[in-house]
DNA sequence: TCTGGGGTCCTAGGACCC
DNA sequence: TCTGGGGTCCTAGGACCC
């Protein structure tokens, strides 16, 4: 444990809304829902004014319009988002090499690495505060909580209670006591399957857990969720921040608006599915050995099969063939609700010319796809996307439908402006370059 | 008309090797 | 006669995180 709080961790609040807000100047104050639009979606951020409605990240999007009909509902514009983290990630870069992002919206920093390390609280408020404000200042308005700690687990517990737009110091003696009044729940590694087994031990909040012993929690957990749970109960954390971890696997998958049954259809999703990791391995270059080829059933229940290769690949056709193999050993008369192929086993060199990879007797399946799944579908205008107009200028999609398309002229430097529908093949309407909404 | 997509880590059994 | 033990790799499934 260190001897003062040095670790800094940072999340961007309600993100994806947050920057939709930001765009569209007349969602400003409103409720915002960022998620996939179709009918099985699930919301990805609500800005704040939606949760006051109870909508939640991984709500099913239904849900959501349920409890807030009236929110703007929009599909992500992930481009948007990257281009917001980045500047976010170099600016605590700013701080100390040692930045270790955790996802689009989310680092932490350690300041024991950086110029600005200080052990006086005082330091870390006021650099906590500069980072905030500069934060907002660069990203054009969005907001951040910080929090500071002795360990990744406390800076983290700290900006949780730091939400929204704050800053929240806990000082090396006070983690016990900090975390003690949280439910377990707040501990990572803590998610439904666990909080019901400690349920049963009678743990509702970390200081129940606190009361358990080392062997208790082993024998109900297991080895290492026992041991790490145990740990960090207790405020003890030893977790490097590491900048750089390197990639294990990759992998697509899709949910289609209805189950798919016919076998040819299946073959061709999972081919151009591995036509899509292979494209993504060659751009990290990589090559991967093991194939994995997931199948979700009606029944919600998953299916993973995987196939290991002597060499490494980053071919579409060998990864494809491989996919298909294990689809086709598969009973999929039922319905398919999902398929994905990924790839793990990753090296930087390719190893396959020993053997016969190259020879593909079936053929690549070319079929036509005619469910799309939930996520890029190839025509229409996307809710939230970017457009331009030849006369009007750039503007954002509200809604479309019935060969319409609706469009709000308004930028992140205008006031909210005006409203146009057009025909859904008006040739003065363009998509803006850089954005297919995944 | 329940429940996304992209990941990481862990467990457990069997094959295989020494 | 009967029945070692450790290590590694592969596979399948599950929990969890953002």
């Amino acid at each position: 444990m260190r001897t003062s709080p040095s670790i800094l961790h940072l999340d961007l609040d309600a993100f994806f809304a947050a920057v939709e807000q930001r765009d569209k100047p007349s969602l400003r104050g409103k409720p915002v829902i960022v998620g996939g639009l179709g009918h099985r979606g699930v919301v990805s951020t609500a800005s704040y004014e939606a949760r006051v409605f109870g909508v939640r990240s991984a709500m099913p999007m239904h849900e959501a319009r349920r409890r807030c009909p009236h929110a703007a509902f929009l599909s992500g514009r992930f481009d948007a988002y990257r281009a917001s983290s980045r500047i976010v990630m170099a600016l605590l870069r700013e701080l100390s090499p040692l930045v270790e992002a955790l996802s689009l919206d989310e680092a932490f920093v350690d300041l024991a690495a950086g110029d600005r390390r200080s052990s006086v609280p005082d330091d870390l408020i006021e650099l906590a505060a500069e980072v905030r404000a500069e934060l907002t200042r660069r990203t054009g308005g969005l907001t951040a909580s910080v929090g500071i700690g002795s360990s990744k687990f406390m800076a983290k517990v700290a900006s949780e209670l730091a939400k929204p737009d704050g800053v929240r110091l806990v000082l090396v003696g006070e983690e016990v006591a900090t975390i003690a009044p949280l439910p377990a729940r707040a501990i990572p590694g803590v998610g439904p399957a666990t909080m019901e087994r400690l349920a049963r031990l009678g743990v509702q909040l970390v200081s129940d857990l606190q009361r358990l012993s080392q062997a208790e929690l082993v024998r109900e957990l297991g080895r290492s969720a026992g041991e790490n749970l145990f740990e960090l109960a207790h405020g003890r954390d030893e977790r490097p921040v590491e900048p750089e971890r390197e990639t294990k696997s990759i992998s697509v998958e899709d949910t289609f608006e209805h189950d798919l049954t016919d076998p040819a259809v299946l073959a061709g999703v999972a081919d151009r599915q591995a036509a899509q990791v292979a494209e993504r391995l060659a751009a990290a270059h990589l090559f991967a050995r093991t194939v994995t080829l997931k199948v979700r059933l009606p029944d919600f229940s998953v299916i993973s099969r995987s196939r290991t290769l002597m060499g490494a690949t980053d071919r579409p056709e060998v990864i494809g063939r491989l996919a298909r193999g294990l689809l086709e050993a598969l009973d999929t008369r039922a319905g398919v609700r999902l398929v994905g192929v990924g790839v793990s086993g990753l090296a930087s060199v390719a190893q396959e010319a020993l053997f016969d990879l190259d020879s593909d007797p079936d053929g690549p399946a070319v079929v036509e796809e005619r469910t799309a799944p939930l996520s890029r579908r190839p025509w229409g205008w996307m809710p939230g996307a970017d457009v331009v107009h030849d006369s009007h200028g750039p503007g954002w999609v509200w809604g479309s439908g019935l060969g319409r398309v609706t469009v709000r002229f308004e930028t992140a430097a205008t006031p909210p402006g005006p409203v146009r529908t057009f025909s859904v093949d008006d040739p003065a309407l363009h998509p803006a370059s850089g954005d297919e909404g995944s």
